[in-house]
RNA sequence: GUGAGCGUAGCUCAGCUGGUCAGAGCACCGGACUGUGGCUCCGGUGGUCGGGGGUUCAAAUCCCCUCGCUCACCCCA
């Protein structure tokens, strides 16, 4: 394109017109859902201490090693403009003194991250989340009511092709054990694995399960897994989260290759992947995180949360739900005339306040092209206002989806709007 | 950070062994149907062929550079 217009950062996009009631409708069915069992919402700045991440999101992941986007202010302090929101929430706990209040706390947010990125399908440097912490509760019982929250949430969408998977990744005590674990039982076979897990058998054994190369996974396959090797408390731990979920009904998968990319994670981890999603699979990830409120300098307290990536649930939202959003169920108001024109303003007002939709015809277009219009744009009905009805004090009302019409006082026009019947029942045979 | 592909009307693309190559469909506006939609027919608006440079009598078409986009790896939402 021409060197002189401007463009879009590279990664973030531009949300248009009709997608954004996509967007609006699942953050209230989000909010509705997470209030529900007792949510409230948090807001944390955008941009935080890098330090903030560096200590809880951890030094050697990826996040932190190469996809921050870290600037000095103007006095020098270094800033991170938030690659996810766990951290930021946790500091906000220790800082707000949330632990005064009766515990727990369930807090739900809902915003953009960002992380620099190559760009890819499903992946933006600018992307949002939509997730749900609980704190201050460390039972099986509290991870299994964040799971069926966010359950209820995406049964709440519509979906039904969704596939929970769920892991223990032991506790901290249990890590250096494992690792070690792994290196025994996967040195003799070094050389069959790739040079990325060659790597990681030194740097972080953990890794190479979930490690894409079809002759790792094979050798992977014959390795403990995380909860072979895990002390009781995290196995029992898991086991009950477990055990809430299948007396709930809530189908999932335990898949011992399941590893998360954040170092604050312990015991339960999960994630939700959509079979209609490619290479970026992963609409949501979460897990527990005991440790992370102390470590960063506040009290022992426990904690379980998730995230869901929006922009990806949005591109694999159920057609049935995204049907009922996108239909327009407006009322297109036509002026036909200058007399009309001026009447027709102090008619929208009326019947808007009267709990109608209503959508003036403003371009001065013809009656026929203003019917094409609606009937492209789907609207419910058309009230037609010319010479005639101003006389008479009605409007011509067409029914697009039945394709009759009749007159209708202006005062009764919020009666009758009531009064119509959905579109799916109103359509014509033919 | 690594590798591959693509950039022609608002959208999807054809044209790409250089010479009616500036086109089609959809969309948009209008007409047939002068106050009535969805079908049909007709007409119209709209493009520095991403940008710059080069080769040539001649470049959308070949070469170089650049910008942008996409896909995969890595990793994640």
């Amino acid at each position: 394109m021409e060197g002189s217009v401007i463009q879009r950062p590279r990664g973030t996009r531009d949300l248009l017109p009709p997608e954004t009631r996509l967007w609006l409708a699942v953050e209230t069915v989000a909010r509705e859902v997470f209030a529900s069992f007792g949510g409230e919402e948090i807001r944390t700045p955008v941009f935080e201490a890098t330090e903030l991440f560096v200590r809880s999101v951890g030094e050697g992941t990826d996040i932190v090693h190469k996809e921050m986007y870290t600037f000095p202010d103007r006095k020098g302090r270094s800033l991170t403009l938030r690659p996810e929101m766990t951290a930021g929430v946790a500091r906000a706990w220790i800082e707000n003194r949330l632990g005064d209040r009766s515990q727990p706390l369930r807090l739900f947010y809902l915003g953009p991250m960002f992380r620099y990125e190559r760009m890819q399908h499903g992946r933006y440097r600018q992307f949002s989340q939509i997730g749900l912490e609980i704190i201050g509760a460390d039972t099986p019982l509290a991870d299994a009511e964040l799971l069926a929250a966010m359950h209820e949430f995406f049964v709440r969408l519509g979906f039904t092709d969704l596939q929970i998977h769920l892991n223990n990744l032991g506790d901290p005590e249990d890590r250096a054990r494992y690792q070690e674990g792994i290196r025994v039982a996967l040195t003799p076979r070094r050389a069959e694995l790739c040079s990325d897990c060659q790597r990681r058998l030194e740097e972080n054994p953990l890794r190479i399960l979930d490690c894409k190369v079809p002759a790792c996974q094979v050798i992977a396959a014959d390795a403990p897994g995380v909860d072979d090797v895990a002390g009781d408390p995290s196995r029992q731990h898991v086991a009950g989260v477990e055990a809430h979920l299948q007396a709930l009904g809530i189908p999932y998968v335990r898949n011992r290759r399941l590893v998360r990319g954040l170092d604050y994670y312990l015991r339960t981890v999960f994630e939700v992947v959509s079979p209609q999603l490619g290479t970026n699979a992963v609409l949501c990830g979460g897990g527990r995180y005991d440790r992370l409120i102390a470590d960063l300098g506040g009290p022992a307290v426990p904690g379980v949360g998730f995230a869901i990536g929006e922009d990806r649930l949005v591109e694999v939202l159920p057609a049935r739900f995204k049907d009922a959003v996108l239909a327009r169920a407006a009322l297109y108001l036509v002026p036909m005339g200058a007399a009309a024109e001026n009447r027709a303003l102090e008619l929208a007002r009326g019947w808007i306040r009267g709990g109608v939709p209503v959508e003036l015809e403003i371009t001065g277009r013809s009656l026929k092209a203003a019917l094409k219009r609606a009937d492209r744009d789907g609207f419910r009905a058309v009230a037609m206002l010319g010479d005639d009805e101003l006389k008479a004090k009605t409007v011509t009302v067409r029914d697009l989806a039945a394709g009759n019409q009749s007159a209708v006082p202006f005062a009764d026009l919020p009666a009758w709007w009531q009064a119509l019947p959905p579109a799916r029942e109103a359509a014509r045979p033919e």
